[in-house]
DNA sequence: ATTACTAGAACACGAGTAA
DNA sequence: TTTACTCGTGTTCTAGTAA
């Protein structure tokens, strides 16, 4: 999809942000500068990819920004701050326990060649799981990408994994989503060379500090 | 011009902020997802666009982004800034002594007329002029424009003036930018109901806040 | 009043390639 | 290697209108 986020800003200055908002394809357009059609096709587009909710009526359309509409806008709102703020995106995150997953991917020996090759690092062979708020996630996600590539072996597949670099302790790290994760979204997978647990000493509920 | 923006922040995250950075079209490709053509053929359109300057040679393009191209990356933040965080903006302005351009425009009947029902104001016949700095004219410019048009009478042609609100001490008031302003660029002036030298004691390089 | 479909025009895109 | 032109194709636009 070509990124509507003038659209989605519009809307969102509208009051649609957090709330249902009363509007008409017509108030959109003037202050979009698009064509009333071209309004209408663009808040149906927007609903199909999930960033906004839509209540067509006979007086107008019923409007709100999805939580995944909003999280679009954040994304760029901390590219822009990064860049002209220049200085670092701080995460405060709680170190908590996790489910094991990132220890079962990082030992697979096809993640493991990519993580050395792109990553530049040799990861410690386990993750240390840390929950964060809303706003993180889209801190995270204003920040490159860098893409390791699924595979299959004899017994299943394995998808992508998104890796963002970060450090934690000073030391250079990577918070990692693999594409099926079963964790909530409010939980992140950090990777580096080192045991946290250990040569930091962090226990759950100690609070920590991320930085993009 | 169709708001490329977003090749414009990936220009930027590329370090070509403040200064001159040596790049390819096909850096630029990549990191946009855009082909080098189109990148190529973006890259002399922003420029052209007075955003970017830009200078080909044999060996790739060197690109830095011009403080208008800056400034339209700055009017994106604030935009969401404001909308994300919720607060108003704030700017810190000095108060300076003016040309009396504004005086003479607000007594011109036909754009008075216009500022009380754009406005809804019935401006004090004088304006307050304030000396600001560069971001601040980014924060201005990221609120909604009333624009009140221009207009013609026997002798000459006065052009649109754009109007931004916002509040100072408390007072309804509106940033005004005639068209053909000589004012430079980081005074700006202020227009409301009352006389802000007399009702609060405004002298000059007092520093005063201004709400958007 | 609305939303939103159809149709044709305008525009943007990238492959090929010249310089 | 570059940048960036031409040109064919596909996408996106808006005017006209149906519902």
């Amino acid at each position: 999809m070509k990124s509507n986020i003038d659209l989605l800003l519009v809307i969102a200055k509208l009051g649609a942000i957090d709330q249902k908002v009363s509007l008409t394809t017509t108030d959109i357009s003037k202050k979009s500068g698009f064509s009333q059609q071209t309004a209408s096709r663009k808040l149906i587009s927007l609903a199909k990819h999930g960033l906004i909710e839509r209540y067509p009526n006979n007086r107008g359309v019923e409007v709100e920004l999805t939580h995944k509409g909003k999280g679009h806008l954040k994304q760029k709102y901390f590219q822009l701050k990064k860049l002209l703020e220049k200085k670092k995106l701080v995460i405060k995150a709680v170190v908590s326990t996790g489910l094991g997953e990132g220890k079962y991917y990082i030992r697979k020996k096809d993640y493991y060649k990519q993580f050395i090759e792109k990553l530049k690092i040799k990861p410690f062979a386990g993750t240390l799981n840390l929950e964060v708020d809303n706003d993180s996630i889209a801190k995270i996600k204003s920040v490159p990408k860098i893409i390791v590539n699924g595979f299959k072996d004899q017994n299943r597949s394995f998808g992508n994994i998104d890796c963002y670099r970060c450090t934690l302790k000073n030391t250079l790290s990577y918070i990692i989503f693999p594409e099926r994760s079963s964790h909530p979204s409010d939980i992140i997978e950090v990777i580096s060379e080192v045991n946290f647990r250990q040569k930091f000493g962090f226990k759950d509920n100690q609070v920590a500090e991320i930085y993009l």
